[in-house]
This record gives C-alpha cells, structure tokens and sequence, in this order.
DNA sequence: TGTACATCAGTGAACGCGCGTTCACTGATGTAC
DNA sequence: TGTACATCAGTGAACGCGCGTTCACTGATGTAC
C-alpha cells in the first residue's frame, strides 16, 4: 500500500500530469534526435513522460499525429537554425553582396543543422503523406518555413540584380537540391562519417558551385 | 491426406525448392521495388518463395543479410541503368563534348531511375552500417558500381581538358550532392508527385547548373 | 549395378518482443447553485 | 462560503499484429562401397 497510490509509473506527486501533451511532444523530439523518425513511439513517449501508454490519447488522435508533430518542430527548429545564421550577417555591405551572402547563409545552415542534429534531420524530412501536416507550424521567428526562408534569400537576389529574374523559379529547386543532397551524403552517403571542418569546407565548395551555376 | 503433402506452403511439387537464395532474393527486391527497404523483411520473402519462414536461414545469416544483398542488387540495377545511357552517345563528336555529355548521361540515368524506381533507390541508399557490405557485388557489367561510374565520367571529363585537374576530387562529392539531392526532393520532399517530364527539364536544368558551376 | 548411409534443405512448432489501439474505469478539478 | 455534480485526464487490463529467431525434426538427394 505504501503511500497511497504506487500506479502512476513514474515520479509524479499529482494524478492528472499538468502539462502531458508538451511533455509528449518533447519525449517525442528527444526520440527523432537520437534515433531518427522511426524512434518516434507512442509507448516511449508516454513512458518517458511517466504516463500510461493509452494516455497519449488525450493529446494526440494517433501516432502518426504525434509523430507529425515532431516533424513540424523539427522542421522550425531548422528555420530558426536559418534565421540565427541571417541574423550574423554584416548589413553594412553592398546589396549584391548581402543578397548573396544570405543564400549561403541559408545553406551554411541547413548543412550545419543535418551533421549537429541528424536524427531530428531525418525526422524533418521523412516521407509525410499526410495534408493535415500542411496546418501544422513548421516555421522560424519570422513565420516562415524552411523552403520559404529560402525563397526570401532568392527573392533578395532577384532584387539586387544578381539573378534576371527568369531563371528565380527554377533556382529554388536547384539550390535546395545541391543542399540537401551533399547533406543526405554527409548523413547516410559515402560521406558519412565526415569531420565537421571537412564538411563545410565541402559545403562552401557546393554553395560556389551553387552560386556560380545560378 | 490429399496427394502426399500438404506441409508445403505453396506450389511446388518437390521438397527441395531448388533455387531457394535466388528465389529469396527476387522477392527481397520485388518487395524493395513496391515499399521501400522498410517492406524487405524475412516472413514475407519465404511467404513468397513458397516456403516456412525459418527456411531463409539456410541461405542468410539474418534478415540484415537479405537486406544487403537487396541493397546491393538495387546498386548493380542502377550502375547498369547508367551504362545503359552512356552507351547510347554517339562516339562521333568533339571529345570534350563526348566527355561532358557522358558525366550528363550518369546524372540523367540515376534522375530516371529514382523516379522510375523510388523504391529500388530508397533501398539502395538506406543506411547500411555493416562493413561487410563493402564485399557484395553492387556493379554493373562494367565492374563499376554507380560511384565509380561517376568517378570514370569526371576522370574523362579532366582528360578531355574540360576540367582543371585540381577541381576533380571534390567535384564528384558536389555533382552527386545536386543529383542525389533533385532525386530526394522529387521522391520525398517538396516536389514529390511532379511529372516525368517537368522532373526531366528540372534535371536538364541542374545539370547546367552543375556543368557551369564545376 | 545395387544398396547403406551421410548430408543438409526445408518443416513444424514455438518464443518473446514492442508496437498501436480499444475498453471500461477512477479520481482530481473546477463550476453552478 | 459551502456543497453537489459534471467534466475529462490519466489508469488498468487486455487485444491482435507481424516480426526475427531458435529448436528439434524429417525426408530427398547424391556419394561410397
């Protein structure tokens, strides 16, 4: 009998938990960082949160929308990974120069953020399936998702003249893919394995490759 | 009683299968080929093959093994996949362009084959882990596996004077980065779902991107 | 050329695993009077 | 200010699922004499 109730599983003084669906969410992106999306359980989450593992019901209608939300936050953590690279950027410069800059930063970020954070990586970019996910917050500070932060940083080289405006359509798909691919090589490639330095020495190779290919 | 027995699981007339490793590993790809490398799993490979699912054992050490070798069958389909686009170039033209056309070829046959063959591609570059990967035989008839084909394209394209010699090892990490990283997006990311056709363009596209930026 | 026997490919039955999910419940909270 | 009651977050127990893997076996094959 000890002392009263000895079935919650975990240490918590209080029958209801307060704030599960947070803790739920945060097991569950604690999960995607150390292991990937495929870590992501509903059963780990709430064991984690010391909970019962139907609790989880409460906050999310299954485990796909657990693990959708994981992604989503996933995905603005690297927006704000994005952001925090603009934001060093010297305003004091020539806009052709700053516009370009801001495309590198954009790129810089995301290779620094799959090699620090690969497990949350995949997760932001694991096969979604679902529309609902569309609704779901993926952005930075700014309000704006991953590929949007990119658009903007284009959209600035438009602007200063550094890119005629007919090539701005197809220059999102390009830039993203020479990213995310030399990112996909350093996380599961040949590249695995891959010193930090070593990786973004590559990585300002690709982005001039980008740059002048644009 | 029937005719004899009815222990085996399907259609096949001798207690021997005959063939079994092979018939294993053709449906270890056909299940590749329509889910991914998450769908390759032991019981479903022996279901298949007509056979009990312990039965595998004899001819693999463990499902990572039938894994593997579908992995490594996926690599010999894509490196032929590429031989198969060098061999159509017309040998009668100026060698450098021979040679830039050649590096195209590679990079618009593994375009093709991740869309014709999402499955196959997810396979083929699922994390592998295991060193003892590095045994099986992932090439095409030329003896090259993918990588190489690409390494021998570049190696032409430095000989043919298109490219300075200095620029020639990492280029082939940054034009496998772009391609590989088109092939993504149009298999999982924001592009998924895109015709054949605007994905081809799209790849002509980033292969001008790439041939300018080298 | 015929027969005993070793080999070993495939069988049959069973494990334990962790998972997502459903059901009927209980007990703390906060609101209405 | 105090009490009855509705709400609903978390419990407890149980499902069925498909998976990889282990064990002792059986029966067809092919080789040695």
């Amino acid at each position: 009998m000890k002392t009263g109730s000895r079935s919650a599983p975990a240490s918590r003084s209080t029958y209801r938990h307060g704030d599960l669906r947070r803790a739920l969410l945060e097991a569950g992106i604690a999960l995607a960082r150390s292991g990937g999306p495929d870590s992501v359980t509903l059963r780990e989450a709430t064991r984690r949160a010391g909970v019962v593992p139907n609790a989880a019901y409460r906050h999310f209608a299954s485990h796909g929308a657990l693990l959708q939300a994981v992604r989503a936050a996933a995905l603005a953590s690297l927006a704000k990974a994005m952001e925090g690279e603009l934001a060093t950027l010297d305003h004091d410069q020539p806009a052709a120069d700053l516009a370009r800059a801001g495309v590198r930063a954009i790129g810089a970020a995301y290779l620094r953020f799959a090699q620090a954070e690969p497990g949350l990586f995949r997760a932001a970019f694991a096969v979604p399936g679902d529309a609902a996910f569309a609704a779901l917050s993926k952005a930075g500070e700014s309000g704006l998702d991953p590929f949007q932060l990119l658009g903007a940083a284009l959209d600035r080289l438009v602007a200063a003249g550094v890119m005629p405006p007919e090539r701005r359509a197809e220059a999102e798909y390009l830039a993203w893919s020479a990213v995310h691919g030399l990112a996909m090589l350093i996380l599961e490639g040949p590249l695995r394995g891959i010193a930090p330095a070593q990786a973004s020495a590559l990585g300002r190779l690709l982005l001039d490759m980008v740059e002048r290919g644009l």
